[in-house]
DNA sequence: TCAGTAGTACGACGGGCATCGTACCACATG
DNA sequence: CATGTGGTACGATGCCCGTCGTACTACTGA
């Protein structure tokens, strides 16, 4: 079974402030924003248990932020950059760089 | 007794990204940012009851997308587009042009 | 085969939120 | 004083959401 994701054209802005008016999620869209590398679920530093982390990544793919790539018993997020530039101009980048003015992450942990 | 805005510097995007993750306060900004003209409260076509409408724009308020001005038994609402642009420049922008991508306002009752 | 890893599914809990109705206040106007 | 207008406060309701635990599947490797 493949995994649900809208097209670009029918992402939704409600959907996308609300995906990205959670902390948690938001720190998830802004360390693949900082680095692209597509990586597994668990490999964001988000300290909430394993189906908090799904339902949380569920919301992003949901809202058309990420992109969930099967392989084998993991799930390679990445950051849907250029459809979401397509659909809203500049808004990841607005939000993004709000973001990092807020809590950096590149600070969060040090 | 005077109403509580949030300073600009402490504005949190977290706030604001929820306060227009919900369709009628969006729809609020939005028609601020079409004609900047303060009005009141009960100037924003929007189909809820009185007292859904003062919780939207305490919501609004608190998040310090918008100031209320009290004068006489109303209050005069405006966008702070200054405060928003000086904490996150371009932030309402993307927002307000991706949000009239979607629905736009001046064909909302056409 | 046994253990470990990566993640889902389901159910539950608690809190927040959008909405409403009712009651109330402040001001203007007749 | 009575009425209308603009808005608040409070309580209630129903739903959604973030979080968790438990049980489960699928793959990997000793």
């Amino acid at each position: 079974m493949t995994l649900h994701h809208p097209q670009a054209v029918q992402l939704e802005l409600d959907a996308v402030l609300h995906a990205l008016s959670d902390p948690q999620r938001l720190r998830i869209v802004q360390s693949l924003a900082e680095d692209p590398t597509p990586r597994r679920c668990g490999a964001f530093d988000l300290h909430v248990t394993k189906s908090t982390l799904t339902h949380h990544f569920r919301v992003l793919r949901e809202a058309g932020l990420i992109h969930q790539l099967e392989e084998g018993t993991s799930r390679l997020n990445s950051l849907r950059r250029d459809d979401l530039d397509e659909r809203f101009p500049g808004l990841l980048d607005a939000i993004l760089a709000a973001a990092s003015d807020h809590a950096p992450l590149s600070s969060a942990h040090g």
